[in-house]
DNA sequence: AGTTAGCACTCATAAGGTAAGAGTGCTAAC
DNA sequence: GTTAGCACTCTTACCTTATGAGTGCTAACT
């Protein structure tokens, strides 16, 4: 399963020459590139073994060699050195992401913009949702004689709003008696254990001459909900497109993007902070030509959420993955530096 | 300029033939759509004539006709009867989109997916923003010792919200203070009069102690701002991939569609309360060969923002403009129903 | 004058053939 | 183990040809 030195050199050329150029690799192109002082029949040689074991394919018998999904996996887990990003890159992405925004899911929208626009792919990323999230706070904010605005801010710093109609006149005293259970029974506790069993007990215990409030908790459990879960943000579907070895693909790949409960889940899967799926090595059959890039950015030291990339499989691996790095880190210092003020 | 009857007929048979088809039409096959006793021979005399008016294109010299932006500009003005929808449209419509929505935003975000569903093109639609608009609500809720949301309401039912930072502490009186002001000078105003040359205005008569709350002034000025302007909401841009005629502009025109200001203003310039532009009609360079739809819809019987419509000239106009006029004016209603409450 | 049959003509498209070029695999010699 | 040499494969581009759809024109017809 391992390889020597030489075969080493002539997968990590080839990689890095298709990533560069596109095309497949000859074994006289590679000449060039390679230090070594050999001829190409015996790139040619190593080229073949390289096939028969899996790492390089063949388009057709007389063309050069492309990567396989497992050539670049060995590429990226023993051959590849991790580009330290120049002071360029790092300023670039640091520019483009606000450091006193104080809402997460505005700073990932900034923060996949900048990874759709550096990497050309399309970014994807999960609002916080982690275990233990609390309810930070719920305010209603009458609008009319009888809607309001339901506004839940969480632990995490997630804000949920919701426009509601109350079944009656928000009259002060109702109003009064809505903060009253709310800070009762909801505030502090764990936002998960808001279900519509918790909610129905606390109906139960309103008296009947605010029974007017029952839709304004409906509309909390609501918001409760939906503060609960992650919000899949996507960015830059359109670059899919400008990648020709996708085109085929694209159209379906960006359909099969659009199903975010499917994508919250394949991005929360991995074990791992950081996670690469290449080609196939993905279990969705649209994602097959893709690779799949996915960190996890920690809030209060915790992994709460995802900063994914998905591009084709011929990706600059040695470049991207510390861009993807940088941005994740930089995205939980934000915002747990938010929730510390 | 005017057409025959029969020119007229030629014509119109042509452009539905075209729509359905997409295949350029040739006189043969003119012969039996038609109930003309005619021959081919003088189909194609009359063919030959349109092309000269300018109606009809030809795409090379033996090939069939397809309609010119002004072939189908007449269609549409004299020929076309608009289509009554059927039960089914209808239904397809009223069930995608909740009656009971309070926010403007998500209603046409609504009527955006259903719009890009049917028409299986690019739906974009602009919030409500009209001379006039009144500041209904300011709301600031704490949610830190000296972090606080934000939230607007206009008399159009939008609503705005910002997280911000004060410059001190969020003690009961530097919110009292806050309240103070803001419900003096702001509350009922016109949201356009909220300039930064006002707010300063208002910052100079901010006692010393309270100095702290100027931050969250500035953030009222730019949730104001925010709510004043109108957002332009996108959906179904991938559909354009699916236009044959459309396949190498599609990316550009996605391109173009991302600025959304351009787009804003292009949306808004159109005085009547429906207009259509037809390729070359229009006056950007990257929509030349797309049609552009917008209607107007109406909030209180005041024209307020747009929902549109952006795909090929090829389409079935006869029977998407119905859909968008009901579509335009189920979304008035139901914005003014939810301001009445 | 309007209509039509007939026919030569144009052009896109598909299919087949050929040549060039890149790259290979294999063999035999080093 | 390495390499020069060479036959072989396969893609690509280009040309030719045939087919067919559709036209424009002319001359005859009503």
């Amino acid at each position: 399963m391992d390889l020597n030195e030489r075969r080493q050199k002539i997968l990590a050329a080839i990689i890095e020459q298709y990533v560069k150029t596109g095309e497949p690799v000859g074994s006289k192109s590679l000449l060039e590139a390679l230090q070594l002082s050999l001829s190409s029949a015996t790139i040619r040689n190593e080229m073949a073994e390289l096939v028969e074991m899996g790492y390089l394919e063949q388009p057709h018998t007389s063309a050069g060699r492309v990567p396989s999904h497992k050539g670049y996996r060995y590429y990226i887990d023993n051959l590849m050195g991790e580009n330290e990003l120049n002071d360029v890159q790092r300023r670039r992405i640091e520019q483009s992401i606000p450091k006193n925004m104080h809402e997460p899911e505005r700073l990932l929208e900034q923060a996949n913009e900048v990874l759709a626009n550096i990497t050309n792919c399309t970014a994807v990323s999960t609002t916080p949702a982690c275990e233990g999230v609390l309810i930070r706070k719920i305010e209603m904010i009458p609008i009319g004689s009888r809607t309001a605005m339901l506004v839940i801010l969480t632990s995490t710093g997630i804000l949920k709003s919701e426009v509601c109609r109350a079944g009656g006149e928000l009259t002060p005293a109702v109003c009064e008696a809505f903060y009253n259970i709310i800070s009762r029974t909801l505030i502090g506790r764990r936002i998960d254990d808001v279900s519509s069993a918790m909610l129905q007990t606390i109906a139960a215990t309103v008296s009947d001459e605010f029974l007017t409030i029952l839709p304004l908790l409906a509309g909390v459990a609501d918001i409760a909900a939906a503060a609960s879960q992650a919000d899949v943000l996507l960015e830059g579907q359109s670059n899919l497109f400008n990648h020709r070895e996708l085109e085929e693909n694209a159209l379906e790949l960006i359909e099969f993007l659009k199903k975010s409960e499917r994508l919250s889940r394949l991005l929360a899967s991995g074990k791992a902070k950081f996670d690469i799926k290449i080609g196939e090595e993905n279990e969705y059959r649209q994602l097959k030509n893709s690779s799949l890039i996915v960190a996890k950015y920690n809030i209060k030291g915790k992994e709460s959420g995802t900063i994914g990339l998905i591009g084709p499989t011929r990706l600059n691996y040695a470049q991207l993955i510390p861009s993807i790095k940088y941005l994740t880190d930089l995205v939980g210092r934000i915002i747990t530096q938010g929730l510390e003020e």
